[in-house]
DNA sequence: GCTTTTCTGCAAAAGGGTTGCAAGAAGTAT
DNA sequence: ATACTTCTTGCAACCCTTTTGCAGAAAAGC
Protein backbone atom coordinates (compact mmCIF):
# COMPACT_ATOMS: atom_id res chain seq x y z
CA UNK A 1 0.00 0.00 0.00
CA UNK A 2 2.84 2.09 0.73
CA UNK A 3 5.60 1.75 -1.54
CA UNK A 4 9.06 2.17 -0.32
CA UNK A 5 9.92 5.02 -2.71
CA UNK A 6 7.09 7.34 -2.22
CA UNK A 7 8.67 8.42 1.06
CA UNK A 8 11.89 8.08 -0.13
CA UNK A 9 11.52 10.25 -2.87
CA UNK A 10 10.03 13.03 -0.48
CA UNK A 11 13.27 12.92 1.80
CA UNK A 12 11.74 11.02 4.07
CA UNK A 13 13.62 7.87 5.54
CA UNK A 14 11.50 4.75 5.43
CA UNK A 15 10.50 2.82 9.13
CA UNK A 16 8.22 0.62 9.71
CA UNK A 17 6.40 3.08 11.83
CA UNK A 18 5.71 5.30 9.34
CA UNK A 19 4.75 2.66 6.42
CA UNK A 20 2.45 1.68 8.95
CA UNK A 21 0.77 5.27 9.95
CA UNK A 22 0.37 6.05 5.95
CA UNK A 23 -0.82 2.79 5.30
CA UNK A 24 -3.57 3.47 8.37
CA UNK A 25 -4.32 6.63 6.94
CA UNK A 26 -4.95 4.99 3.92
CA UNK A 27 -7.07 2.59 5.25
CA UNK A 28 -9.26 4.41 7.44
CA UNK A 29 -10.50 6.84 5.24
CA UNK A 30 -10.82 9.84 7.85
CA UNK A 31 -9.37 8.85 10.79
CA UNK A 32 -7.86 10.39 14.25
CA UNK A 33 -4.37 9.97 15.54
CA UNK A 34 -5.58 7.57 18.06
CA UNK A 35 -7.60 5.33 15.63
CA UNK A 36 -4.31 5.60 13.33
CA UNK A 37 -2.35 4.23 16.43
CA UNK A 38 -4.75 1.51 17.33
CA UNK A 39 -4.36 0.47 13.41
CA UNK A 40 -0.76 0.65 13.47
CA UNK A 41 -1.28 -1.46 16.98
CA UNK A 42 -2.16 -4.39 15.00
CA UNK A 43 1.30 -4.54 13.05
CA UNK A 44 3.18 -2.97 15.61
CA UNK A 45 2.09 -2.84 19.26
CA UNK A 46 4.83 -1.29 21.05
CA UNK A 47 4.19 2.03 18.41
CA UNK A 48 4.09 5.01 20.74
CA UNK A 49 1.01 7.88 20.31
CA UNK A 50 4.23 10.37 20.40
CA UNK A 51 5.11 9.16 17.09
CA UNK A 52 1.89 8.49 15.34
CA UNK A 53 1.84 12.15 15.81
CA UNK A 54 4.84 13.16 14.38
CA UNK A 55 4.62 11.11 12.02
CA UNK A 56 1.08 12.73 10.50
CA UNK A 57 2.82 15.78 10.82
CA UNK A 58 5.38 14.66 8.84
CA UNK A 59 3.32 13.35 5.99
CA UNK A 60 1.64 16.24 6.15
CA UNK A 61 4.49 18.84 5.74
CA UNK A 62 5.45 16.41 2.70
CA UNK A 63 1.88 16.35 1.45
CA UNK A 64 1.16 12.95 1.65
CA UNK A 65 -2.26 13.39 3.91
CA UNK A 66 -4.27 16.08 4.97
CA UNK A 67 -5.86 16.96 8.02
CA UNK A 68 -9.72 18.16 8.57
CA UNK A 69 -11.64 19.46 11.03
CA UNK A 70 -15.18 17.25 11.60
CA UNK A 71 -16.70 18.71 14.58
CA UNK A 72 -15.51 19.66 18.24
CA UNK A 73 -12.58 17.44 19.07
CA UNK A 74 -9.62 16.87 17.27
CA UNK A 75 -8.61 16.41 13.49
CA UNK A 76 -9.08 13.94 11.12
CA UNK A 77 -6.60 12.82 8.87
CA UNK A 78 -6.34 11.53 5.11
CA UNK A 79 -4.69 10.34 2.56
CA UNK A 80 -4.05 13.25 0.21
CA UNK A 81 -5.23 11.97 -3.05
CA UNK A 82 -8.89 11.02 -1.27
CA UNK A 83 -9.91 13.95 -0.50
CA UNK A 84 -12.43 14.66 -3.26
CA UNK A 85 -15.60 15.17 -0.87
CA UNK A 86 -17.48 17.69 1.22
CA UNK A 87 -17.69 15.96 4.69
CA UNK A 88 -21.48 16.85 5.82
CA UNK A 89 -21.25 16.15 9.65
CA UNK A 90 -24.85 15.57 11.60
CA UNK A 91 -24.97 18.05 14.80
CA UNK A 92 -27.26 15.17 16.29
CA UNK A 93 -26.22 11.35 15.25
CA UNK A 94 -22.82 12.30 14.57
CA UNK A 95 -22.69 10.95 11.12
CA UNK A 96 -20.63 11.74 8.23
CA UNK A 97 -21.52 12.19 5.14
CA UNK A 98 -20.29 12.80 1.95
CA UNK A 99 -20.67 15.04 -1.08
CA UNK A 100 -18.62 15.97 -4.10
CA UNK A 101 -16.84 18.85 -4.24
CA UNK A 102 -18.37 20.21 -6.99
CA UNK A 103 -21.67 20.96 -5.32
CA UNK A 104 -19.95 23.86 -3.28
CA UNK A 105 -18.04 25.47 -7.05
CA UNK A 106 -20.51 28.15 -7.10
CA UNK A 107 -20.19 28.82 -3.42
CA UNK A 108 -16.30 28.73 -3.81
CA UNK A 109 -16.52 30.85 -6.93
CA UNK A 110 -18.68 33.02 -5.21
CA UNK A 111 -16.35 33.82 -2.38
CA UNK A 112 -13.43 33.83 -4.78
CA UNK A 113 -15.26 36.73 -7.26
CA UNK A 114 -16.92 39.11 -4.27
CA UNK A 115 -13.93 38.50 -1.49
CA UNK A 116 -11.03 37.48 -3.08
CA UNK A 117 -11.14 34.50 -0.69
CA UNK A 118 -9.69 30.80 -1.74
CA UNK A 119 -11.99 28.85 0.27
CA UNK A 120 -10.34 24.83 0.83
CA UNK A 121 -13.92 23.62 1.60
CA UNK A 122 -12.52 20.46 2.80
CA UNK A 123 -10.80 21.34 5.95
CA UNK A 124 -13.69 22.23 8.36
CA UNK A 125 -16.76 19.78 8.21
CA UNK A 126 -20.25 20.78 6.36
CA UNK A 127 -22.35 21.15 9.63
CA UNK A 128 -25.91 20.32 10.30
CA UNK A 129 -28.81 18.31 10.47
CA UNK A 130 -28.59 14.80 8.75
CA UNK A 131 -31.86 13.90 6.48
CA UNK A 132 -32.58 11.00 8.69
CA UNK A 133 -32.25 13.49 11.84
CA UNK A 134 -34.53 16.08 10.54
CA UNK A 135 -37.13 13.86 9.44
CA UNK A 136 -36.96 12.49 12.79
CA UNK A 137 -37.11 16.20 14.72
CA UNK A 138 -39.87 17.37 12.23
CA UNK A 139 -42.30 14.55 12.91
CA UNK B 1 -26.67 45.50 27.78
CA UNK B 2 -28.23 41.94 29.46
CA UNK B 3 -31.53 43.46 30.47
CA UNK B 4 -32.49 41.66 34.05
CA UNK B 5 -35.44 39.58 32.92
CA UNK B 6 -34.29 38.14 29.67
CA UNK B 7 -32.78 35.55 31.95
CA UNK B 8 -35.35 35.22 34.24
CA UNK B 9 -37.82 34.91 31.50
CA UNK B 10 -35.51 31.89 30.40
CA UNK B 11 -35.51 30.14 34.19
CA UNK B 12 -31.90 31.24 34.59
CA UNK B 13 -30.85 33.29 38.24
CA UNK B 14 -29.77 36.41 37.90
CA UNK B 15 -26.18 36.21 38.99
CA UNK B 16 -23.39 38.78 38.44
CA UNK B 17 -21.50 37.02 36.82
CA UNK B 18 -24.58 35.22 34.41
CA UNK B 19 -24.92 38.91 33.03
CA UNK B 20 -21.80 40.03 33.25
CA UNK B 21 -20.49 36.73 30.76
CA UNK B 22 -23.63 37.70 28.33
CA UNK B 23 -22.73 41.36 28.42
CA UNK B 24 -19.00 40.40 26.88
CA UNK B 25 -19.77 37.86 24.38
CA UNK B 26 -22.09 40.53 23.16
CA UNK B 27 -19.64 43.39 23.43
CA UNK B 28 -16.82 40.76 22.16
CA UNK B 29 -18.23 39.82 19.05
CA UNK B 30 -16.50 36.54 18.68
CA UNK B 31 -14.87 35.74 22.12
CA UNK B 32 -12.93 32.64 23.26
CA UNK B 33 -13.91 31.40 26.98
CA UNK B 34 -10.97 32.95 28.01
CA UNK B 35 -11.23 36.35 26.22
CA UNK B 36 -14.83 36.67 28.03
CA UNK B 37 -13.32 35.50 31.26
CA UNK B 38 -10.82 38.45 30.73
CA UNK B 39 -13.30 41.32 29.68
CA UNK B 40 -15.80 39.94 32.41
CA UNK B 41 -12.26 40.43 35.11
CA UNK B 42 -12.40 44.14 33.96
CA UNK B 43 -15.76 44.59 36.45
CA UNK B 44 -15.13 41.34 38.71
CA UNK B 45 -11.69 40.05 38.99
CA UNK B 46 -12.17 36.99 40.90
CA UNK B 47 -14.59 35.84 38.37
CA UNK B 48 -13.24 31.71 37.83
CA UNK B 49 -13.11 30.24 34.82
CA UNK B 50 -14.84 27.78 35.18
CA UNK B 51 -17.87 29.60 36.15
CA UNK B 52 -17.33 31.54 32.39
CA UNK B 53 -17.39 28.27 30.93
CA UNK B 54 -20.73 26.92 32.82
CA UNK B 55 -22.49 30.30 32.22
CA UNK B 56 -21.24 30.05 28.51
CA UNK B 57 -22.50 26.78 28.27
CA UNK B 58 -26.10 27.54 30.13
CA UNK B 59 -26.76 30.72 28.12
CA UNK B 60 -26.43 28.85 24.94
CA UNK B 61 -28.67 26.24 26.18
CA UNK B 62 -31.22 28.65 26.21
CA UNK B 63 -30.39 30.09 23.10
CA UNK B 64 -29.10 33.53 23.87
CA UNK B 65 -25.76 32.68 22.68
CA UNK B 66 -23.89 30.20 20.00
CA UNK B 67 -20.47 28.85 19.52
CA UNK B 68 -18.72 28.33 16.39
CA UNK B 69 -15.42 26.60 15.54
CA UNK B 70 -13.15 29.14 13.68
CA UNK B 71 -10.20 27.38 14.06
CA UNK B 72 -7.67 24.64 15.40
CA UNK B 73 -8.31 25.76 18.78
CA UNK B 74 -11.44 25.69 20.97
CA UNK B 75 -14.66 27.17 19.75
CA UNK B 76 -15.64 30.90 19.96
CA UNK B 77 -19.18 32.69 21.29
CA UNK B 78 -21.52 35.16 19.96
CA UNK B 79 -24.70 36.58 20.87
CA UNK B 80 -27.26 34.73 19.18
CA UNK B 81 -29.03 37.31 17.61
CA UNK B 82 -25.35 37.79 16.08
CA UNK B 83 -24.91 35.29 14.14
CA UNK B 84 -25.74 36.36 10.85
CA UNK B 85 -22.45 36.09 8.97
CA UNK B 86 -19.98 33.45 7.75
CA UNK B 87 -16.54 33.18 9.08
CA UNK B 88 -13.99 33.70 6.46
CA UNK B 89 -10.66 32.27 8.29
CA UNK B 90 -7.47 32.51 6.48
CA UNK B 91 -5.18 29.64 6.94
CA UNK B 92 -2.00 31.98 6.77
CA UNK B 93 -2.80 35.16 8.69
CA UNK B 94 -5.49 33.53 10.83
CA UNK B 95 -7.91 36.98 10.29
CA UNK B 96 -11.69 36.30 10.29
CA UNK B 97 -13.54 37.95 7.89
CA UNK B 98 -17.14 38.43 7.44
CA UNK B 99 -19.73 37.15 4.27
CA UNK B 100 -23.09 37.71 4.45
CA UNK B 101 -25.34 34.16 5.56
CA UNK B 102 -26.90 34.97 1.56
CA UNK B 103 -23.97 34.05 -0.04
CA UNK B 104 -24.35 30.25 0.95
CA UNK B 105 -27.99 30.53 -0.25
CA UNK B 106 -27.34 28.19 -2.98
CA UNK B 107 -25.32 26.06 -1.54
CA UNK B 108 -27.32 25.24 1.17
CA UNK B 109 -30.39 24.64 -1.23
CA UNK B 110 -28.46 22.51 -3.15
CA UNK B 111 -27.41 20.25 0.12
CA UNK B 112 -30.77 20.12 1.23
CA UNK B 113 -32.34 19.38 -1.75
CA UNK B 114 -29.71 16.68 -3.18
CA UNK B 115 -28.91 15.16 -0.08
CA UNK B 116 -31.90 16.46 2.70
CA UNK B 117 -28.93 18.01 4.68
CA UNK B 118 -29.43 21.21 6.32
CA UNK B 119 -26.94 23.14 6.92
CA UNK B 120 -26.06 25.59 9.55
CA UNK B 121 -23.18 27.38 7.71
CA UNK B 122 -21.89 29.65 10.75
CA UNK B 123 -21.19 26.86 12.86
CA UNK B 124 -17.79 25.83 11.23
CA UNK B 125 -15.85 28.23 9.80
CA UNK B 126 -15.07 28.94 5.91
CA UNK B 127 -11.70 28.13 5.43
CA UNK B 128 -9.08 28.84 2.62
CA UNK B 129 -6.82 31.85 1.80
CA UNK B 130 -7.74 35.72 2.20
CA UNK B 131 -7.22 37.95 -0.94
CA UNK B 132 -3.99 39.75 1.00
CA UNK B 133 -2.69 36.69 1.46
CA UNK B 134 -3.82 34.97 -1.60
CA UNK B 135 -2.21 37.49 -3.88
CA UNK B 136 1.05 37.62 -1.62
CA UNK B 137 2.07 34.33 -2.04
CA UNK B 138 1.22 34.38 -6.11
CA UNK B 139 3.77 36.99 -6.41
C1' DG C 1 -35.79 36.44 57.88
C1' DC C 2 -35.91 31.40 56.63
C1' DT C 3 -35.82 27.61 53.27
C1' DT C 4 -34.87 25.68 49.03
C1' DT C 5 -32.39 25.46 45.05
C1' DT C 6 -29.06 27.09 42.03
C1' DC C 7 -24.39 29.14 41.41
C1' DT C 8 -19.73 30.04 42.39
C1' DG C 9 -14.93 29.25 43.58
C1' DC C 10 -11.54 26.09 44.34
C1' DA C 11 -8.88 22.20 43.52
C1' DA C 12 -8.31 18.19 41.14
C1' DA C 13 -8.64 15.64 37.03
C1' DA C 14 -9.52 14.56 32.26
C1' DG C 15 -8.52 15.01 27.31
C1' DG C 16 -5.68 16.07 23.53
C1' DG C 17 -1.44 17.25 21.97
C1' DT C 18 3.60 18.58 22.42
C1' DT C 19 8.51 18.38 23.84
C1' DG C 20 13.34 17.14 25.70
C1' DC C 21 16.21 13.66 25.87
C1' DA C 22 18.82 9.40 25.44
C1' DA C 23 18.89 5.20 22.92
C1' DG C 24 18.13 3.02 18.48
C1' DA C 25 17.70 2.58 13.47
C1' DA C 26 18.30 4.43 8.50
C1' DG C 27 21.02 6.12 5.17
C1' DT C 28 25.81 7.15 3.44
C1' DA C 29 30.48 6.86 2.87
C1' DT C 30 34.64 3.90 3.61
C1' DA D 1 30.87 -5.38 6.38
C1' DT D 2 31.99 -1.17 9.33
C1' DA D 3 31.97 3.23 11.00
C1' DC D 4 29.69 7.65 10.93
C1' DT D 5 26.16 10.98 10.70
C1' DT D 6 21.61 12.16 10.95
C1' DC D 7 16.91 11.23 11.62
C1' DT D 8 13.39 8.62 14.44
C1' DT D 9 11.54 6.43 18.24
C1' DG D 10 9.96 5.57 22.97
C1' DC D 11 9.46 7.35 27.23
C1' DA D 12 8.19 10.56 30.59
C1' DA D 13 7.11 14.87 31.70
C1' DC D 14 4.57 18.64 30.56
C1' DC D 15 1.23 22.18 28.59
C1' DC D 16 -3.22 23.96 27.55
C1' DT D 17 -8.05 23.79 27.49
C1' DT D 18 -12.07 22.09 29.41
C1' DT D 19 -14.72 19.41 32.88
C1' DT D 20 -16.08 17.79 37.43
C1' DG D 21 -16.97 17.09 42.63
C1' DC D 22 -17.79 19.43 46.44
C1' DA D 23 -18.63 22.78 50.13
C1' DG D 24 -19.91 27.27 50.94
C1' DA D 25 -22.37 31.47 49.11
C1' DA D 26 -26.05 33.73 47.01
C1' DA D 27 -30.84 34.00 44.55
C1' DA D 28 -35.65 33.35 44.43
C1' DG D 29 -39.81 32.29 46.84
C1' DC D 30 -42.41 32.18 51.02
Amino acid sequence: MAKPNELREKGLRLTPQRELVLQAVRQLGHATPEEVAEKVRATQPGINLSTVYRNLETLENVGLVLHTHLGHGGATYHAAEELTHLHLVCSECQSIGDAPIETAANFVNTLSDDYGFKTDVTHFAIYGLCSKCSNKSSK
